[in-house]
DNA sequence: AAACCGTGTTCGGTATTGCCAAACTCCATA
DNA sequence: TATGGAGTTTGGCAATACCGAACACGGTTT
């Protein structure tokens, strides 16, 4: 049993998204299905902490820098940064490439850390923060290592739906590939999320020897598929190795987990 | 007039903070001053939307990647980091410094934006989010272009306390540090906020002239300060202006509002 | 200029919900 | 085995949240 006015103030934050970062009163009523004072109420709450922000001009809200703070606090926090933030830095710099660290969550990764070599502008792709596992390297290299059977559960519930022309969108197809990451040890995204950007990327297992994240290379596709790949594969795949040895895992137990 | 059950979830999630990232029910009920079955409902609400995740072990709560996934979609939304981002990436890859972009906001500096250059590790000294005006460059950028009225009103609210043994802890020597920061342009950190660490900041103005952020350069004090201060500067306030007119400023009011 | 429409905001009565004392469970420690 | 502290559950009561009605405001249409 919760709470119900902070379940309804926490959906009103949920709203909000790359693609709605600005609200007015009655687009939060129609979402919620509520009436406009309710909405009201609980949105001046949340503003009154700057959890939202609301623009005099245009009346409209948005998300309040409270949460800026709270997230830079957490991402500090977070594992995998702290252990894994020197690793990619210097992956970033001995491959020229951007580097992403992300979290396995809700049958999605969460990209916890980005880092750009300083010869690719950061104005990048607008990727993440969440990533759907089918088409992206980050996704892939966690979805082969998991048990079967939550496998089988991701792709009951997630179609394989087109985002680019090279997007794997056959379930057995998908299953292939990622035998074939597993028998790499490091998955491939040959532009299947984002034109033009093609990645690398391998699990992050903790002591148990479960993949809890991931970490990828990315770039365009002549520098990182071809003659090059194997070589960034091997660095990518020995950063992913020290980064898990951080979080408890040891080498052997990998090969366990995927017979689950 | 609020809604007190989100007030008191938000004031839960504010507890949490760098130096304190896991919480028990019985801290939380500590510092709120409410009974642990009322602490436990929100808590447990919170936790059921992702905006806090318990620790099975330890039954510890800490923010939950929600607030990650939400602080990502904030900080690609924020104005100052769609503008100055690309900047700022250009003035790290040219100094070889790591380099901030904050806001101003409830008489602090949030920082918003941190690029390191690849020379440097990014297991970085805990500075941030929020950061003190009166001991920083950012802030101290900030300070010195604002209203006097509001530079009063900042001085009567927060002491100067010493943070390190350079900080600035006398009213008098602060508003003559200001005088300068306004005669050269920009504001110097002469390790008045962690040792070991010096920085140059500017300000950021916006269409009306006044300062909503700025922007900062840091690294060891021989690396930034002496010699190397005026070329860096130079290349700070110029930054620091290309985002200014991206935010709507037009050269010269700056001056105004520092007579204001 | 006046009327209309849609959005945001305020007010206050009602009943639903949140609150919290009491009690319980669990685990570590003596 | 007993004790103490933390976390969790339960259920009655009254405080609070809810929301219909009304209003304010600004842009658009007539």
């Amino acid at each position: 049993m919760s709470v119900q006015s902070v379940d309804r103030a926490l959906e009103i934050l949920s709203l909000f998204s790359t693609t709605s970062p600005r609200l007015g009163i009655t687009e939060i009523s129609r979402a919620m299905g509520l009436p406009k004072p309710t909405v009201h109420g609980l949105v001046r709450t949340l503003t009154s902490h700057g959890f939202l922000a609301q623009d005099l001009e245009s009346k409209k809200y948005s998300l309040g820098l409270k949460i800026h703070e709270m997230g830079t606090i957490l991402a500090g926090s977070l594992r995998i940064n702290q252990v894994g933030g020197g690793p990619a830095q210097m992956l970033t710099r001995s491959t020229g490439l951007a580097t992403r660290l992300g979290i396995w969550d809700q049958q999605s990764v969460l990209v916890t850390l980005l880092l750009f070599p300083d010869t690719v502008n950061v104005l990048y792709h607008h990727i993440g923060p969440r990533i759907q596992a089918y088409c992206s390297s980050l996704g892939k290299a966690i979805l082969a290592y998991l048990p079967r059977q939550e496998v089988e559960d991701y792709l009951g519930k997630y179609p394989l739906s087109a985002i680019t022309t090279t997007t794997i969108t056959n379930r057995e197809d998908l299953l292939k590939d990622l035998e074939s990451t597993r028998a790499r040890g490091y998955a491939l995204d040959r532009e299947e999320c984002i034109s033009g950007m093609s990645c690398i990327g391998a699990p992050i297992f903790n002591y148990a020897g479960a993949p809890v994240g991931s970490i990828s290379i990315s770039g365009p596709p002549d520098q990182v598929l071809g003659d090059r790949t194997a070589a960034l594969a091997r660095e990518l795949l020995l950063t992913a190795q020290h980064i898990s040895s951080f979080m408890g895992w040891r080498p052997g137990e990998a090969a366990k987990a995927a017979l689950v």
